[in-house]
RNA sequence: GCGGGCGUAGUUCAAUGGUAGAACACCAGCCUUCCAAGCUGGAUACGUGAGUUCGAUUCUCAUCGCCCGCUCCA
């Protein structure tokens, strides 16, 4: 793979992308051709991985509960829902692009850029230091406005410019890159110019391109006719979308859930990190239905289910941590955000948001499909618009942060194990059935007709290509729970060594007991 | 998308303007048989495309991909 970064557990992150391709967990996608950016393809152990993810998710949230109900709704999606969610307007970030030195700049965030560019910072100290600091303090004072202790107007850069032009015509020997800038900003103030690119100064255009984060398709074969369609940039909507026919067919009351689990597409400027971040992503999603009374206490409520199934999940727990997210980083749908992150080897990051959604979503569609999208409280008959609350995590996420927290590096009589240690419901083999000879038809035999057996239940693998302790290294590399050995005594007396992952016990259990054994050690 | 770094076997790494090596892994045979044994043999790589050159894996350019940063978020 490619050079290490200076990061140092980077290196645990670059054995663990090498494990993954060398055992079939996770390749890149379309590799023959170089590869996809951003994309990845789960292999045959992956594929496994991710699916005990999602069940156990499944399983937890959706049928050990009286409250919640599953959904699999559309990729696709009726346009007017990305109006309606706001997708269209606040998923997008306008950007420019400077002509001179073709960097790109959010727009939104210009004057933010301008103000923490080197040059900047080096210009206004150079007009501080020339002119004395009460000088400013003084002007401040005099159009009031309120100084950050490096002598900016941190709030109003605007302001603090029009006080460098002033302050810089009395005096004139800046350098010209400077008076360039400063001219820039005095013509833009005055409306005759372009805002100046943060970088070389050179004008930016007015407009900027709108860069939306959602991937567009089209739907009907020919291009130019087709309706231009999105691939839904979350899960969620195609929940809220269908609030009132869940609420139709179930006859549910309030408070009740939506869970479901789908692909979701994002034109994300970078991905990064393996697969915590992709363009093609997966979503574990709940949208919770409670009142505006309940919705604070339900958001905890979900924080803590959410943090404990982790834990159940088999992660440690110092590896996993809660923030609130402050105010300023909330999604344009959320009063309020927490996430659940996790300890990664590049460093503490998101593996689930809960958000108190509001009643934003389902008043939006109401709006703008003309529906009534409101909750009839049957002792009541009040109507009102639910509040959700929206515990959503991604799959590839928990499936890299379950990779991450199961590997471990042993010393086993001088040689180093690998064992990925997953919990029993994740592995994705549960056992490995392997003879301790394999010129001895009997034993392969009665090897093989216990794989056959045990596959009806679990997953299992036959493996007899190597020497008996290689064998059980490659299944400790992969996590197997259990290895089961046939030898020339299990002729005879119809037992088999069964060795346990973690702890490398054996144990002699008879053939017929195998199945019912291993099957409550699996479960318990 | 920008800036920086990097692309050689399945993996981790060498070397080289003229035949690309190793270790581990893999396959076959012999031998051994409960924690990565041994011997013999074998297959497998210069990301892609152009340019310079008699000749490019090596130099140049482009492109694709990976890593770091900006950014973004499940």
């Amino acid at each position: 793979m490619s050079k290490v970064a200076d990061s140092p557990k980077s290196d645990l992150m670059e054995k663990i992308v090498s494990l993954c391709k060398r055992r079939g967990f996770i390749f890149p996608s379309s590799e023959i051709y170089g590869g996809l950016g951003s994309a990845w393809d789960y292999g045959p152990l992956g594929a496994e991985l991710k699916r005990n993810v999602k069940s156990a998710w499944w399983s937890t949230v959706v049928h050990s509960r009286d409250d919640m109900v599953g959904l699999d709704a559309s990729i696709l999606m009726h346009p007017k829902t990305w109006e309606a969610s706001g997708h269209v307007n606040s998923f997008s970030d306008p950007f420019v692009k400077c002509p001179s030195c073709q960097r790109h700049f959010r727009l939104d965030k210009i004057w933010e850029e301008i103000w923490t560019s080197p040059w900047f910072i080096s210009l206004h100290k150079t007009i501080v230091g020339n002119k004395d600091s009460s000088y400013l303090l003084r002007w401040a004072q005099k159009e009031g406005k309120e100084l950050a202790p490096n002598l900016a107007l941190v709030k109003e850069p605007e302001v603090t410019f029009s006080w460098m032009v002033d302050s810089f015509a009395s005096f004139g020997e800046l350098n010209l890159d400077f008076k360039n800038f400063i001219g820039r900003i005095a013509a833009r103030q005055s409306g005759v110019a372009q805002m100046p690119c943060p970088q070389c100064g050179e004008a930016l255009p007015d407009e900027g391109v709108a860069a939306n984060l959602m991937l567009k398709t089209s739907l009907g074969p020919v291009e130019e006719t087709a309706e231009k369609v999105y691939l839904r940039p979350e899960t969620a909507q195609g929940i809220f979308v269908n609030f009132k026919n869940v609420l139709d067919s179930t006859h549910r009351k309030l408070p009740f859930g939506i869970a479901q689990i789908g692909k979701a597409f994002r034109n994300e400027v970078t991905t990064k990190n393996f697969i915590f971040r992709m363009r093609e992503f997966e979503q574990m999603e709940i949208e919770y239905f409670t009142t505006k009374q309940d919705a604070e206490d339900c958001h905890r409520r979900w924080i803590e289910d959410r943090l404990n199934w982790y834990l159940n999940m088999g992660v440690h727990k110092e590896n996993l941590r809660v923030r609130p997210h402050a105010k300023d980083e909330l999604a344009h749908y959320a009063a309020a955000c927490t996430d659940i992150e996790y300890n990664f080897p590049f460093g503490w990051s998101e593996l689930e948001g809960i958000a108190n959604r509001t009643d934003y979503d389902l008043k939006q569609h109401a709006k703008f499909s003309g529906k009534d999208l409101q909750y009839q409280d049957p002792a009541t008959n009040e109507k009102f618009y639910p509040y959700v609350i929206e515990p959503s995590g991604g799959v590839d996420r928990a499936t890299l942060a379950f990779l991450v927290d199961a590997y471990h590096e042993e010393i086993v009589k001088d040689q180093t194990r690998v064992v990925l240690r997953f919990s029993k419901q994740l592995a994705p083999i549960k056992a490995a059935v392997l003879p301790l000879l394999k010129k001895n038809d009997g034993i392969v035999t009665l090897a093989k007709r216990i794989k056959n057996d045990l596959q009806k239940e679990f997953v299992c693998v036959y493996d007899d290509t190597a020497a008996i302790g290689k064998l059980y290294r490659r299944q400790d590399e992969v996590g197997t729970f259990y290895c089961v050995t046939v030898d020339v005594q299990s002729l005879e007396d119809g037992q088999v060594t069964v060795r346990e992952r973690d702890t490398m016990a054996q144990e002699r259990i008879a053939v017929e007991k195998l199945k019912a054994y291993l099957k409550e050690r699996l479960e318990s």
